[in-house]
DNA sequence: CGCGTTGACAGGCACGTTTCTGCATGGTCG
DNA sequence: CGACCATGCAGAAACGTGCCTGTCAACGCG
């Protein structure tokens, strides 16, 4: 009570510490951080009366001196890829907002925050936040951030399987080879004979996974690979390498598409060139987007499911933080969802496709 | 010397502290701190060797440290508004990514790190971590998160004038009335002779200054409103209430979309009702999204500039926590930009609409 | 030669919390 | 009736920095 009441000459008049509550409450420092946390041994008139007393005061804990004390911030980045100087890429949009949407949710409903930080950035950025572990996407064995962030001890779980040998904590990823191959089968069982690929230049494991893929099938069955390549970052580049592959002369009769925008550039090329879809060619894409549910025709998406990825990531990542040994694989691997619309058959199961209510009949 | 080299029984292995650096270079921990912070008069030459010390040793700063002792974190909160427990709706998503990103990547270019937090959540969560200040996105006045992050003295910026009398220091918006009328005489340029809205159900001031702009419109050209509203967090219900607004017995010759998905789902409609785009119907809709520039036909879009609008937010935000009194004013109003395109043009300006490359042709 | 001045550093406090240790008090049991 | 233990709380040591306040030597100057 000597000290206590005196609050300190210099104490700011908008923020209330630990030392006021006491002093409020008539208990000790003790008291009031065993009543909030419910960490001691107290009767619970006391634990009441110093959260009413902490209530009035506005009390709000500070975070920093908590994280110096106890080591732990409740804050989780995550590291996305960077393409020039923007934070990420425009191509992944989609996947990346709902992946990320989903992270933040799963961290919030245990506590945590996510802070978001590019990949190649300046040093400083990086180590001006206390982070209790990283989500990083797609990581490249040469990046030099996340190896510091494993040399110092930090959780580290990422989005596709880590290029080289670099030990993450846990990782998750889709069976690319098993959803390429699928894709494959399912054109070829809706008839098409010649099937070309749209795919990336970028070196990361999806493309290069993917597009291994699709040419090993081609080797398995016999036909010729058919595809184009162009840098994924650029949408414009796209709606070119599209209209490349349906203008030479090995055309193919279905195409996949590996990112999200090919769909309707594989669309709008098919229309300049006079090709019916499906009649003519076959067409899926990998997309999370929803409005391919509404093109003419309707187009046939792959889904990598980026909300259960990005729940399963924030999952593993906080089960280290805390040190919990999950029974969960550190390997976890998220099946894909092939939603088949009409682009990629032949004969589609009805002539109108499920409108919200029937506008003509009735 | 007699402590410093004890190093403290306890020390983790695999972080050095300020301590540690200050015993290897054999000078002071105050030493230490102003020679990597460029602070006190030191010579040039203490200054390198104890940073050359720093870095032999992989000397990391702590970040909870030094924001427990400066007050300032270098985090910013970017608040997003929730539609059930999901963070973010999903229908603003290319506009919210967009946004996001562009203030992710201007927050990092002045050394601060943007931290997700949705705007109802737990409070726990949000005294957990320190920021320096808030970015909101369309807040309410009735939030009660905003309220006390102003009560507290942080500086809040938000995204979208604020309702109410919520004094936030600053915000950027589109001046969407404005936006609105030119979208509707642009229409009736085009030849609409009756334009139609597809709205939202929500009280947010996007859906409620759009839509009052629009009824004013009609009301001063004397054309009675013929609107649906559809709750827009919902992407099923966006195309439910397109195709209501083309059922109607008044059904309108030009319709604006007030949602980013509203452009497909409105061609779908068309479609079912074989109504012709442009010729039959004029089309326009709000969005971010490039796939408009390619679908059948392309629709013109009303964008509004998300990443102009993310950077200038966290520009008023940061210059607020380092007490710049910044020579912009508080209120910057970002104009829009309509991409006009074959769907709101009666005379379509080339039979062909740039194709990368001329199939038929050459 | 005494004295103010300046450069170059060291000591130590404070930031606000968590938590280990310790000290009373009152009840129980041998 | 004394030893002992559970209960209820207080004191104080950290956590790792930043920065304010010295201290000590060298130096110019009257």
């Amino acid at each position: 009570m000597s000290r206590a009441e005196t609050s300190r000459r210099g104490n700011r008049p908008g923020r209330a510490g630990i030392r006021d509550v006491a002093a409020a409450a008539g208990v000790s420092i003790t008291t009031v951080s065993d009543a909030l946390n419910g960490k001691g041994r107290l009767p619970d008139a006391t634990r009441r009366h110093v959260r009413e007393v902490a209530d009035r005061l506005g009390y709000r804990p500070s975070a920093a001196a908590r994280t110096l004390r106890t080591g732990k911030s409740g804050l989780i980045g995550l590291t996305v890829t960077t393409y020039g100087d923007e934070p990420f890429t425009f191509t992944e949009f989609a996947y990346f907002a709902e992946m990320a949407r989903a992270a933040t949710s799963a961290a919030l409903a245990r506590g945590y925050a996510l802070v978001i930080l590019p990949a190649t950035s300046r040093h400083d950025v990086w180590s001006n936040v206390a982070l209790d572990g990283t989500v990083v996407i797609d990581p490249s064995d040469q990046d030099p951030v996340v190896g510091e962030l494993i040399r110092q001890g930090l959780p580290v779980v990422s989005d596709g399987r880590p290029a080289g040998a670099l030990p993450v904590t846990a990782w998750v990823d889709n069976d690319h080879e098993a959803a390429v191959l699928g894709i494959l089968d399912h054109l070829a069982a809706a008839g098409a004979r010649r099937i070309g690929l749209l795919t990336g230049t970028t070196t990361d494991t999806y493309t290069h996974l993917s597009t291994t893929a699709y040419l090993r099938w081609c080797e398995r069955v016999g036909q010729d690979p058919v595809y184009e390549s162009y840098p994924a970052h650029d949408p414009c580049a796209g709606a070119v390498a599209a209209d490349r592959l349906l203008a030479r002369p090995d055309r193919p009769d279905a195409v996949y598409g590996l990112f999200d925008p090919n769909g309707t550039d594989l669309l709008a090329a098919a229309r300049r060139y006079g090709l019916r879809v499906p009649e003519d060619l076959l067409l899926v894409c990998c997309s999370e987007s929803t409005v391919y549910a509404n093109t003419e025709p309707p187009i046939t998406t792959l889904s990598l499911k980026p909300r259960r990825i990005g729940t399963a990531v924030v999952q593993l990542l906080i089960d280290a933080i805390e040190g919990l040994d999950s029974d969960q694989p550190v390997e976890q691997v998220i099946p894909t969802e092939l939603i088949v619309r009409t682009s990629s058959q032949r004969r589609p199961p009805r002539t109108t496709v499920s409108p919200p209510r029937s506008p003509g009949g009735l």
